[in-house]
DNA sequence: CGTGGTGTTGAGTGCGGTCAATTGCTGTGG
DNA sequence: CCACAGCAATTGACCGCACTCAACACCACG
């Protein structure tokens, strides 16, 4: 790591976000409660941050008001990496829970050494592209397959945490899920109730216990539509 | 431009595309047919390439043999920058039309001056991530949304290169345009012909003049289900 | 002229969206 | 401690958009 802690101060270019319940001085110290953004769309950051722990989304929103739920970041995560090339935010940053993060200074000296973060941030922002394309060929497919694709997806994040595959707590909304997956909020939970009573898993609020992963990859990438042809009666 | 133009001699990672048409020595100075392949996924490039003239587009194919179009790459675009940072290739790229190409030798001398294409890679990657947000975005909307949004896109693109931003002919066939914007070919068609049927534009196989971009552009983000509540009857 | 690829158009249907009612959880005040 | 309001999640009813299947038109080939 070659980036550098900073004491969190930016001056104000959260004062947009509504006057949340948090302490003064919270925000400083780099806390955020659930509903306050970290970044507003169009802002221009001064460096990217490091989430310490909690839950932030990351989304646009397009001209009628629908927001598009771009990314989830959790712990370990670096958001506003346009800080780095001096852009403007393409997307808004916001809380989903009570989130802590780090400002990560970046060293702007012209005269860079070999490999210091040149390379992190390139393989992080092509694996940003690459997070995105995989998202878009989610959205390709059927509902039952984008939920249980995401299912799994989520579980090997956890478990590349040193957490349960197979048993988590979903720390985002219905709302944001839907908004992620490109479907409405009532057919997320359609979708889940199904998948519960096929045994697939069960549910239980936002957590969530996988019991057939098998049955949930099979139809993960199924294309929309009518399932199986011949399969249907008659 | 710091890059420098190589005589195109790659060994022969394409030997897997089809036995084209092709004049045997067309391929080494750069030159696809329709259907050649530029790249296959997974494969390891030696350098960027530019496109002189053409059309390619680059895709990725799901575990069911589906193939969903990331993006269509025109003269004056560069495709496969994964060989600056040592990546495989996630997509393959492929000619729609006669297509030449240049290979783009990138300096990798440690000690790189200030600003040499550094920044140039970055924004091309932090353009190509807008792209696909802007693409995700699309894939929102209702199918009329979409195809008016592409057509009122490419006009853009075509007048920045000094063409008419009405009229215009469509490089790729109907498939293409379908995988790229998620939906069957016979949907483009139909809603080609309903736009044509109101008069927004004229359609004569692949060329294109748009009458009335207003309209296309209110619909352009409409999203999808009923239209205008309020408006149905009763 | 036959043939295959590509685009258009029609018929039918199912997935998933909207609308709406119900349930359950949470926090707040009497 | 309970009543109540407010919000999130679930479930049901309904229906329209877009997909599949199918037939046909149109070129560009040999």
């Amino acid at each position: 790591m070659t980036a550098q802690v900073l004491p969190f101060e930016q001056p104000d270019p959260l004062g947009r976000a509504r006057p949340g319940p948090s302490q003064a001085g919270a925000r400083e110290r780099g806390i955020l409660q659930r509903g306050e953004h970290l970044f507003h769309a169009g802002e221009t950051i001064q460096y990217p941050h490091l989430i310490i722990a909690g839950v932030l989304k990351s989304y646009v929103t397009d001209e009628h008001g629908q927001e598009c739920v771009i990314g989830f970041h959790m712990p370990g995560d670096v958001v506003g990496f346009e800080a780095l090339i001096g852009q403007q935010t393409f997307c808004g940053v916001v809380a989903l829970d009570t989130t802590k993060v780090l400002a990560l200074q970046h060293r702007k000296e012209p005269a860079e050494p070999e490999v210091p973060h040149g390379p992190n941030l390139m393989t992080e922002m092509y694996r940003e592209i690459l997070r995105l394309v995989h998202l878009l060929q989610m959205d390709r497919g059927s509902t039952e397959g984008r939920v249980a694709r995401f299912l799994l997806d989520y579980g090997e994040v956890q478990a590349e945490r040193g957490c349960s595959q197979r048993n988590f707590v979903l720390p985002m909304a219905r709302y944001d899920l839907a908004r992620y997956l490109g479907m409405a909020t009532e057919t997320i939970s359609r979708v889940l109730s199904r998948f519960r009573d096929r045994g697939w898993l069960t549910v239980d609020h936002n957590h969530i216990t996988i019991r057939d992963a098998a049955e949930l990859l099979q139809i993960a990438g199924s294309p929309p539509g009518r399932g199986q042809p011949g399969t249907h009666p008659q």
